[in-house]
DNA sequence: CGCTTTGTTGAAAT
DNA sequence: TATTTCAACAAAGC
């Protein structure tokens, strides 16, 4: 399940493989139509065509492949992955795109769900109308958290996983954020206090750091690299995945539940209603 | 069979 | 009427 830090894990591994090639060509092995959001792959590689990548970077949980004019970006959702080496033969049925760079490697898309998502573009405006700020900027402050929970009356996670305030944040580390700000997962947005919200500015903060700096969480299907290397934060979690076992902090066990139809975990010591 | 995941969508609620 | 929230959806493995 990428979130924010697994995708900045794969952007960082496959940066020094692909900048400065060029693109050849896009394609479609089957007919997997949604996964170009709408164009052919004989249209992708028309706009795409001869074009060098100049960057890799990301916006949420967005991979951008910034070119020579225009750009490349991926969504990987729920069980999306890319990579360089060649896919085996029953993986073949799991790439859903697949791109040729000029020095003869192919860039694959495989995506056993098949949710992801690529997107050509000139401008990269589509992208910033909907998503809200980054974590990792100067934009995450106290007021600003404040100032978009206040007129709401839905939970603060609800709140958490809306990329448009914050982009980035998905189920495992917002159930991680409100544990180490001491907030339960239902709580009225408008009624986080502003030191709750400074609380949740440097929990937001620590908590994609610390996941970046392990590679993220590998909990079900997150593998990147070429290897399959997996993450190594699961073993950071403190709520996520533990259902049952003890609060690390005062043993209580840790409850789940739903919200805003996510599984959702917390203590119910640490964070009382 | 039902549960799981994300972002979009259109509908419903406020 | 406008804003905000939410259930359904898509896909397939377990």
């Amino acid at each position: 399940m990428p979130e924010l830090p697994e995708v900045e894990t794969v952007r960082r591994h496959l940066e020094p493989l692909i900048c400065r090639k060029r693109i050849v060509s896009a394609h479609l092995p089957e007919n997997y139509q949604k996964t170009f959001s709408g164009i052919t792959a004989a249209e992708c590689t028309r706009r795409i065509k001869d074009q060098s990548i100049d960057l890799l970077s990301r916006r949420g949980k967005y991979l951008i492949l910034e070119l020579s004019s225009g750009f490349l970006t991926f969504h990987l959702r729920m069980t999306g992955r890319i990579f360089q080496s060649v896919p085996s033969e029953s993986d073949w049925k799991y790439i859903t795109a697949w791109f040729l760079l000029s020095d003869g490697s192919g860039l694959y898309f495989k995506d056993v769900r098949k949710f992801g998502r690529i997107v050509v573009s000139d401008s990269m405006e589509w992208l910033e109308e909907k998503l809200g700020i980054e974590p990792f900027s100067e934009e995450l402050t106290p007021e600003y958290l404040q100032a978009s929970f206040s007129t709401r009356k839905r939970s603060v996670k609800g709140a958490l996983l809306d990329q448009s305030i914050i982009a980035g944040l998905g189920n495992i580390y917002a159930d991680e954020v409100l544990f180490l700000s001491g907030l339960h997962p239902e709580t009225p947005c408008g009624s986080v206090t502003g030191k709750q919200c400074t609380l949740l500015c440097k929990a937001i903060v620590k908590t994609l750091q610390t996941a970046i700096d392990l590679n993220g969480t590998t909990f079900q299907s997150f593998y990147f690299g070429e290897e399959e290397t997996s993450g190594e934060f699961l073993s950071q979690l403190n709520v996520f995945g533990r259902t049952g076992l003890g609060c690390r902090v005062c043993k209580t066990p840790i409850v789940k539940t739903r919200v805003v139809q996510r599984g959702t975990h917390y203590c119910p010591r640490c964070q009382p209603n």
